[in-house]
DNA sequence: GCCCGAAGTTTTGCATACAAAATTCAATTG
DNA sequence: CAATTGAATTTTGTATGCAAAACTTCGGGC
């Protein structure tokens, strides 16, 4: 009988997967890039088996576009897929922080909450880097406290295309003030347990962070910095 | 300049996932069941290659699952994940309903009601198989109707897993007609452009479907005979 | 000068070959 | 007879080879 306890290396395609992945989240491999398989299996030394099932993989996420005889391309949002995918994962949030307010325990929130204030800190120090961090583990963490794996995953998948838009831009003071306001409105309403109303709350902050990044699609602002505010 | 409008024989490794997927959706690669490579490679006659990229393709939808150095077997769930799943493709469905009431045009609500009509005619004839497609038909249209590609995708996509989920009993009768006074229910919403009502109709449609899935679940009346009604 | 086209190169898609891990199965031992 | 172990077989994972498609480059014709 194998050994399920036994900690298996991942395979290879597994772990190209996931270091693809990477590049394109963090805009390394930027959107619109073509995947050069040749060039990829330098840089990763391996042979192009494994890279070219890793690409498949990614290509069912939604990560990569794939061209019939002409290869693979980091996905490229346009600002109609960008409202789409907005309009999904809001509704994917919604459902999270629906579901979190009812499930929720108290030491989950209670990391929350010291998430949420860390992440004022690094507002008040103007520190982007670690407030995208922060901001990104706070619903991270909401999506947690739902206790639903599927849509955790489902969430995840999404995201990851929404991810790979960077900015070079800092964020507008106004704005990112509203979303401050609104994360505090967020805590509350978790604390409270009102589940319509943190799925409500979500789903407002969702269609501000999509007009922030429409804003930023539009002045041609997109680049590979640091993460977009979530 | 490559031709954007030709229109690409689909390359071996989309066909052998799209077949790989009918198999496993219509329950003719049961859940649980291993992925012989050397096996499906000689019935689909093929090489290895695209064989594996389809699978990777496909575990990357949820339809199957790797095992390190020990292959795929079709994605087989169990009660807990068949209560997470409905969870997600009630929201869904929900967030479909919701838009589709805000979008949906008068031709595209006529083909639907036609649909319904149809339906009820199938369900009057005790045709299960009929239902069933015409049932599914009917949730696509709707799904359609709110005009959101990833929306649509991602509820393919997760669907798809339960849709593996087949029958070999009949419906019980009180749930069948309870089941059509539902969509009853949301063809008059639909008309009416109640998008809260319909959401609310599509997540309670969803949560009796469900209960109808776990019971079966529990009875051990899973088969391949035809498919779980929407 | 620009467009078109053909030869050469590159790149992709598929098949096959080889290596490593897992499974099978039989012989052996307690 | 059950359990175990280890060799044989099967199966998976990775690398490489080959053919077809796409791209590039360069030359000729209008």
């Amino acid at each position: 009988m194998a050994d399920i306890i036994s900690i298996p290396r991942p395979v290879l395609h597994q772990q190209v997967g996931n270091r693809l992945r990477q590049l394109i989240v963090e805009g390394h491999i930027a959107p619109g890039a073509k995947l050069n398989e040749r060039a990829l299996c330098e840089k990763l030394k391996i042979s192009r088996t494994p890279l070219r099932e890793a690409i498949k993989m990614l290509a069912a996420e939604g990560l990569v576009a794939l061209l019939p005889n002409r290869g693979a391309v980091a996905a490229q949002l346009s600002a109609q897929d960008v409202e789409h995918t907005f309009e999904v994962i809001a509704g994917l949030e919604g459902q999270s922080g629906e579901l979190a307010a009812q499930r929720i325990t108290e030491p989950e929130l209670a990391e929350i909450r010291a998430l949420h204030f860390e992440m004022r800190a690094a507002h008040a120090r103007s520190d982007l880097p670690t407030y995208y961090r922060l901001n990104a583990l706070i619903h991270n963490h909401i999506n947690a406290a739902a206790r639903n794996p599927v849509l955790t995953q489902t969430y995840l998948t999404v995201n990851a295309r929404l991810q790979a838009l960077r900015f070079r831009s800092n964020f507008d003071t106004a704005k990112w003030k509203r979303a401050l306001k609104e994360h505090d409105k967020m805590l509350t309403l978790l604390t409270a347990r009102d589940a319509a109303g943190l799925r409500a709350m979500l789903i407002t902050h969702l269609e501000h962070k999509r007009d922030v990044v429409l804003e930023l699609m539009r002045k041609g602002q997109l680049g590979d910095a640091s993460g977009v505010a979530a």
